[in-house]
DNA sequence: GGTTAGCACTTGGGCATGTTGAGTGCTAAG
DNA sequence: CTTAGCACTCAACATGCCCAAGTGCTAACC
């Protein structure tokens, strides 16, 4: 028996498979892929990639359908990323086009992506290490709150509401403002935790309770705010995909809706610059999405775009896509 | 057959049904329920009640099961709202305390109302009509495009990225800043469209072009920011719920995720400003929704929160849910 | 009049049984 | 190493049967 044709094999079930949703048998094999051989030889194949945890079978007799394993072979060996259609590149330029806000084109691009792959797409906030302070509010809402708003230079505002513990004064807000503005105007916001002491170290003694505050404010801004948020679209396509399987949707849901889940499940994936990451089934560390799988690759500045759905999906095309969705994302939000 | 116990009837099969998920006939019925009567005689009325279209049979032989005519008649009619558990109460109570941002609340709030209901909680950002302006910002990101910002007095921000359409001075945004700032602070958003003109009036000539370019950008923000979005949670519920109906679960998914269509629903449901309002089944005018039902109120200022679930709710304990929920948001938020 | 007991009738669901076809594993020959 | 052939397995489907739940109706009852 020989390895390439081992390999042609798992690629030609794989590929029924995804198809046709059905378990494939090596006679069905032999007809559709013109592999010189005939079904005897496949059994005996299929017999060998069993025994090494590539493909399964439902029941006794019944056809073969790719394991995690399987699939993971299939993806990192057999297969290759398809190059997209015309339509489809063309559908991504037009779309992602126009100079808006960073949210709309996060929200136009998971679309995009869900539309594109059929699957659930998720996108994460983009990072904003290397973003630098813009601007910086106080406003005073009740004697006691303050709502702090942080504006990045990338056009991302973010804001929070604190409690100042006593009342303060319009004029001591005003006054903090414009020494907080002026020490931190044009810094990285990554760099905020050392630069923000000093600031507080300068203000006159009744100030500084306040000001540690608002600095807290600040840190906790530009720590949290959004690159640990996500967005997402698609959710039908999981009810239409998973016709036969209603029971592992609602777990999916569960894991869709725990943004920490979500974040955490993105940022454990490496972070490989060239090629889109994969995670099949139960390789994924949430119980809920065993039967699930991720595709996802980094843009801009390491955030990461990506779609979420059933173990047996189309890879190549769905690697193509968010490959190419991620590439117009870095470009637009700028490296 | 008197008149009462026919909506008795009526109310122990609706009952009865949405506990078990299970046609109900006439003789579970008299042994559940103490109706003072025989089977043979509820048989009488159950005939009177289908005839009415109140409930139907799904086939010759079964029980009965409620109509969407029918729920709307318990729900109209019998059902009185039942008082939430002490421990919802306090579940209410605490989730809701801490003074924070208004988008925290309401992630909360849609959090805390899925859990009490079990189904899938939606909330209408507040409206803002009466919010004032607090607070205005200009910020050059590029050489043609300008972040603008509006921050209300409630704490709500919104901005939006506006294209200048020519190098705009950082200098001149200070300027209009300024300007604007002094002519709008402290008035409410709603008044904007008529303060905005006199504002532009009265700029140099040489900005006036850009004036109007902010004064479009911030009108489109006072318009449309917040109250046209909705935040949702529990959508994994609908998996749970509806074990059964796996079909049709993807219509569902497709409406939440549609904005707009959920934001028409809510408002078209009418303004009862004591009550909680019911939408059952294909009264739904979204024919994804024909086998669900909404419960929504108003709070604060007239936006809405509610739950959608499957047609077969405990309508009694979900409106309680959702009026308490709207009842405390209202005295958060401020009405 | 409304209510009730009794009974014939309908029908989906469960169960045992039989049949079919897809698919396997194995063996022996090429 | 490949292949033909064959016995074997087993889900899926079909058929027939029975049962329980539930109905609608009629005739008696209060």
């Amino acid at each position: 028996m020989s390895e390439p044709r081992k390999l042609e094999v798992l690629r030609a079930i794989v590929e029924d498979y995804v198809h046709s949703r059905e378990p494939v048998g090596s006679k069905a094999l032999v007809e559709r892929h013109h592999l010189g051989v005939s079904s005897a030889t496949i059994r005996n194949d299929m017999a060998v990639l069993e025994e090494e945890g590539l493909i399964a079978a439902p029941h006794t007799s019944a056809g073969r359908i790719p394991t995690d394993k399987g699939y993971r072979l299939f993806v990192d060996r057999i297969s290759q990323v398809k190059p997209l259609s015309a339509a489809e590149r063309r559908a991504i330029h037009s779309l992602l086009e126009g100079p808006d806000d960073v949210d709309d084109i996060l929200e136009r691009t998971v679309r995009l992506l869900s539309q594109l792959t059929n699957q659930v797409a998720v996108v994460q906030y983009p990072h904003s290490n290397r973003a630098l302070v813009r601007h910086v509010e106080f406003v005073l809402l009740a004697p006691q709150q303050v709502l702090v708003v942080l504006i990045a230079d990338t056009g991302s505002v973010s804001q929070k509401v604190i409690d100042a513990g006593s009342d303060v004064g319009d004029d001591a807000l005003m006054r903090l403002r414009s020494r907080f503005l002026g020490s931190i105007a044009g810094t990285q916001l990554a760099l905020l935790p050392q630069v923000l002491p000093s600031v507080i170290a300068l203000c006159p003694p009744e100030l500084r309770g306040l000001a540690q505050t608002l600095a807290n404010g600040l840190q906790a801004l530009s720590d949290n705010s959004r690159e640990e948020r996500i967005l997402m679209a698609g959710t039908a396509n999981l009810a239409r995909s998973n016709v036969d399987f209603p029971l592992s949707i609602g777990p999916v849901l569960e894991a869709l809706e725990e943004q920490v889940v979500m974040l955490r499940l993105l940022s454990d994936m490496g972070d490989d610059p060239r090629g889109v990451t994969v995670s099949i089934g139960r390789e994924n560390p949430y119980d809920g999405l065993a039967e699930a799988s991720v595709v996802a690759t980094g843009y801009g500045s390491g955030a990461k775009v990506g779609i979420l759905g059933p173990t047996r999906m189309d890879y190549p095309t769905t690697m193509a896509a968010v490959r190419a969705v991620a590439r117009y994302l870095s470009r637009i939000l700028g490296g």
